[in-house]
DNA sequence: ACTTATTGTTAGGGCTACTTAACATTTGAT
DNA sequence: ATCAAATGTTAAGTAGCCCTAACAATAAGT
């Protein structure tokens, strides 16, 4: 069972994970948030769309929203599969912390071969999850019913940290302030306020501190502890 | 301890880790076994060998003969040695067969972080060879005294095999022949004769079987049992 | 000595994926 | 309705790494 040399360019892979996330985090699909997400040009998205289109792996609708197709979304899925999937094995065997799994794991997602994948599936004992709480696709992973928002939960009110969406492991120091803090998935907390511009202000451990609004709305939850 | 991104290019370290380990099996280092051994056409060589004189990574001496500078060997050993730490790695943890193993480690090795390659180190206890017998650099591997190569053996002697050069395992199906035979680093046979033509039988198993000439000219043992 | 094989180099391209500069279009806010 | 911000596209160019074709130089074999 060797390891068929991809047949994609590694930008597709990329690219269509882009995709896949910024969908999966409900942001708007457009090349704009491509660019920013991949921290390339516009120009340079502008033209991998429609090398993308070309392949057969996006379809862009009249509006600019971009969507992948059935074959972009296996393309996606199998290389977001492989990110969540290092992340587990390189927190869990490897013993790496949560900011350097993620950063490591985009690398890794690139050579992780089907032979590999199984192996690591095994050792792993088949994780649903990421250690951010992210469902590994193709795991039949379901997000527990009632799951919101950390900012929809009431003053003085306890909840549990489900997911930490890809999007906020993107903002530079954020993985280390969340892993510092212990805002992480499983964790229970409790809201103790909320400043007039969004802020939390919760506690998950000894000390209490504040989560700002932005990061309130995307942090997902379950209201109780 | 965040992974500094290469400041060299990808090509780079394939072309320092070809000329270690072609010096390594002692193959002159010129060009055209740099084209061979990595599959590239000559004038490809021929550019990237000028550039890596320019970046003083390797020097050309007058008949050709190709050396790693200092900071070219630092360069070839660190990939080298992310080579066969994979290696071990992907059959010990992961349960991968040698040619798996070895093919896989070919991409694994570029994506291996210094806190990654700590990591398995430390998971590893600290292995001195990969699992074909060859020394990981750095570890302080010392070669047993008194090794040979297999068609140095007398016939009827017996031998236990130290290492497969990575010569060979660059040739198809040869990895998958020596596993399944056994002939592999640790196990121990007997020669039981040699064709004129330089043909060994060896027996380190159940049933005889044949090396050929060139294969026994390179495969590392020791006499005795 | 002559021929053949091996080796290295030039020259001319190609492909992927990126860049900046400039421009056109669309969207949003007031 | 207008002006500014956001978005997409063209054009032109770069870097890295590879290719084939053609040729020159060297080494080896008979």
């Amino acid at each position: 069972m060797a390891y068929e040399p991809t047949e994609h360019h590694p930008a597709f892979e990329e690219y269509s994970e882009a995709i896949f996330e910024l969908a999966e985090d409900g942001v708007p699909v457009i090349q704009a948030r491509i660019s920013e997400r991949l921290e390339v040009s516009r120009p340079a998205v502008s033209e991998m769309v429609r090398r993308m289109e070309r392949e057969d792996l996006v379809e862009v609708k009249d509006d600019g929203e971009i969507t992948l197709t059935s074959e972009g979304k296996t393309l996606a899925t199998t290389f977001v599969r492989r990110h969540r999937l290092a992340e587990c094995f390189l927190t869990d065997v490897l013993g790496l912390n949560w900011t350097d799994a993620h950063s490591e794991a985009g690398r890794w997602e690139h050579v992780i071969s089907p032979t590999v994948e199984t192996a690591m599936l095994k050792v792993l004992g088949e994780p649903q999850t990421c250690p951010h709480g992210n469902p590994i696709p193709g795991s039949g992973y379901k997000e527990p019913t009632g799951a919101v928002v950390l900012s929809k939960i009431d003053a003085g009110d306890p909840f549990t940290v489900v997911r930490i969406p890809e999007e906020l492991e993107w903002e530079a120091g954020q993985l280390e302030f969340l892993e510092s803090t212990g805002l992480m998935p499983g964790r229970s907390g409790v809201v103790l306020s909320f400043a007039p511009d969004g802020t939390a202000t919760v506690n998950v451990g000894d000390t209490p501190f504040g989560v700002g609004g932005p990061t309130a709305d995307r942090i997902v939850v379950t209201p109780g502890a």
